[in-house]
Order: structure tokens, then C-alpha cells, then sequence
DNA sequence: GCCATAATCTGAACATCATTAAGATAAGTG
DNA sequence: CACTTATCTTAATGATGTTCAGATTATGGC
């Protein structure tokens, strides 16, 4: 698949190849590079086309306009980070109470770790281009992928039954500000293992009131 | 001050002004109102100029570039939400510890307001063009009523000593993902006071683990 | 195999954009 | 007043997003 779109079916041998044959992929993976390069303000459609060997009107017969094409840049680009936050937790099963807290930090840092290896991707995914719309959070990866380790962490009992109901959004949410904040410099990036450790903290314990 | 601006000096009542008198300020207020309006991504140096009534290349007397001025403008942005939250607390006064809860919430309610009134701006405030480096968390005005907010709240007793060392952190870290996800349309308004309230429960709960 | 039709790409064009350079005008200062 | 400096304009350059007419190739029916 990799290479079938590495070797376009009339470009493996044809050298005057008038058509491309998958010019909608090799637009979208030129688009993502350059912005991870360069940042979104910063890349024209012009530049994508021409590195793609193609004539910038061209990429008119793909995508109706650029945002478009940006729109389904960071579409690509927040899938990227479900990859990304997928193999961190590859390699961590087991049934443990401490493997699934393994589980739970890796997906906050993996999550805050794809920030900051591609922070000009995570603002494409997240940002205006983000595809608020057709976009579902429901549904996507991440937010499966926090349902079922919060799941686990239920089970093994480091959910504090006043805390269940919207942990979820709390984590999120926190992760994501965390994220944010790193990459406009308002937070050092070490606070991503106090902020995690506090919310494990928070989620056990709350409802737990001293009183 | 504001009526000052309204009329710069050289064109109260000189019909043909050369100099416009305060064209720096001008040029960042109108740049605002645009990206209030558009988006950052829509608007043009040309367009700000035009509209301050001005040919293009006096901006660059006032900013090496549109980066620049942009730049600007986000500052000013953070500081137009600093105010906001300013006004919100105004007129929350009272020692109570029920009053000291209302200005913690009255302030994440005030954030995450800012930026479902003018979401253009807050994204100006915190996205790349966020002054960064020149920008120091410590002495913002948001961070400096929270750390406020935050000692009333210790002093009524709501903040578990287990949690007292990075409450900050974590507050700002979820409430600014908040503000962002709900921009993206990835969660829906509602989700500001469940959160807020989890948040409280944290803070005041954690480090009270059942064992 | 052949041809019509649709899909795909090019080239040239347009308006707009950021930015620069050279020169005009006004303000401030001796 | 003269002179220096700050401020603004005009005109130009090269890049950009987008459109349109036309060229090229693939596809599916015969």
C-alpha cells in the first residue's frame, strides 16, 4: 500500500505519464509534509502541487479549494496521532493494577508526546482546519483508546465513584490543555508527568472529603 | 485615552492629514476587529491598512512584518481576555468559602466565555502567534488570579495538601483544553461546569485514597 | 480494435497578497 | 528659517489562490 502509492500504477515505468493516479493521496502526504515542516500559515497550495509534479490547477480536480485540502490534511494528521498513541501501547499489556497505570500514562504522554515531536501537525489536527464537523469525537481513535483504559482503571478500582461520570472529559481535556500550553511555550515541558500523576490522584481519591 | 485614540492629534479637524498621529495603535486595533471577524488565516496586512485609511507600506514604519503585527495583536488579545475575566470577578466579592468557590468557578467560566464569545481571538491569543517567548506565564495577568483564587481557596480548606503542589497546572492545563475542545466542535458547550465541578472535587478530595 | 465520453492534467490569466525601494510630506529641532 | 528625522505614498516585484479553455489520457460499449 505504501509502495503502491510510491509507484503510481501510470508512473511505474511510463515516463510521460499525463495522468498521475493517485494525485489525491500524494497531494494529501506532500500537504502534511510541508506543514509539518514549515507549519499551515506557512505552505501554499502552489508548493504542494509543484512538489508533487503536477501543475497547481491540477489539484482543483481533487479538493474544491486549499482549505479543503487542509481540512483533509488534518483529518490525516489526527489519525497519525491515534497511530502514534497506538504503538505506545503496544507494547504494554498485561492485567496488573500497575500495568494498567502504565497504560494510562502512556496514552497522556503519548498523547502530549505527538505535540511535541510534530507540533505543527497537532495544530493542524486540532486547529480551524480541524474537521469540527464530520468529525465525531465518539468515534474517534483516542477517545476509544481513553474509554477503554479509563475502563480498566475502573476495575481495578483507581476510579472514586464521584469521579466516573465525567472523567473521561476531565482527562482529556487536561491532556489536551497540557499539550496546548507546551507548545505556546506557556508551559515547561515537564509538566506533563505531574499533571498526569495529579489527575491518577484526583480520579481515585475524589468524593473522598476530608469533612 | 480611548477618545484619544478615536482622534489622533494630527486629524482633529485637519481634513488632509499626512501623519495620521497614532497609526501603531490603529493598525493593531483594526487587525483585531479583522480577526475577530475572519480569522487569522483570512485576513490581510493590505486590508488592515486600507481600512485604517492608509496605504499598505506605512504598516511596515510601525512592524517589520505582518508576523509581527499579528504578534502584536495576540498580545493585546490575551490581555482583551484578562480583562474579561476581570470584569467576571468584579463584582464577586465576599469572604465566604461559598463565595470564594463562585469566584473559582466565576474564573474558568470566564475563560472558556472568552473564547465561545470571540473563539478568532482566543485561538490569535494562543496559537503560533502566541508572543511566546516574550511572554511569560508567571506575570500574565490569568495565571496571577488564579494563583489568587487558588490561595483563597486553600485558606477555606478546599485544596488537599496532596494536591496543592501543581493544582495550578492542572486547573489552567484543563480548562484551557476545555476552551479548545469546544472550539474544535469536539466537545459540546455544556461540558465547562461538569468539568469545573470535577475539578473542585479534585483539588479538595485527593490524596484521600480509600485503600 | 475503435470510438465516444468522462476523467484528468496543463497553460495562461486575474485579482490579491506581502514586501521593498525611491521619493514626497510633515514635524521637530537648532 | 534650515535641516534632520519620522511618517506616509506610489510603483513595482514576485508569489499566491482560483478559474477557464483546451490538451491528453483512460474507460466502457460496440
Amino acid at each position: 500500500m505504501s509502495l503502491a502509492r510510491a509507484l503510481p500504477k501510470n508512473r511505474t515505468g511510463d515516463k510521460s505519464a499525463y495522468h498521475h493516479g493517485d494525485l489525491s493521496d500524494a497531494l494529501l502526504v506532500e500537504a502534511k509534509r510541508l506543514v509539518n515542516k514549515y507549519g499551515v500559515e506557512n505552505i501554499s497550495l502552489r508548493q504542494v502541487a509543484v512538489n508533487v509534479g503536477v501543475s497547481p490547477s491540477a489539484a482543483y480536480h481533487h479538493f474544491p479549494d486549499k482549505e479543503s485540502l487542509l481540512k483533509a490534511a488534518a483529518k490525516s494528521a489526527f489519525e497519525d496521532m491515534a497511530d502514534f498513541q497506538e504503538r505506545a501501547l503496544q507494547d504494554l499489556n498485561g492485567i496488573s493494577a500497575l500495568a494498567v497505570r502504565r497504560r494510562f500514562r502512556a496514552l497522556g504522554q503519548s498523547y502530549v508526546g505527538f505535540a511535541k515531536k510534530n507540533p505543527h501537525l497537532f495544530r493542524l489536527a486540532f486547529g480551524p482546519y480541524c474537521a469540527g464537523e464530520d468529525m465525531n469525537r465518539e468515534e474517534s481513535r483516542p477517545w476509544q483508546m481513553l474509554l477503554a483504559v479509563l475502563q480498566e482503571l475502573d476495575e481495578i478500582g483507581d476510579i472514586h465513584p464521584g469521579m466516573r461520570a465525567y472523567a473521561e472529559i476531565l482527562i482529556w481535556s487536561t491532556i489536551h490543555g497540557t499539550a496546548n500550553l507546551i507548545l505556546d511555550g506557556l508551559l515547561p515541558v515537564e509538566t506533563v508527568d505531574p499533571v498526569i500523576q495529579s489527575l491518577e490522584l484526583a480520579l481515585k481519591s475524589a468524593g473522598k472529603v476530608a469533612k
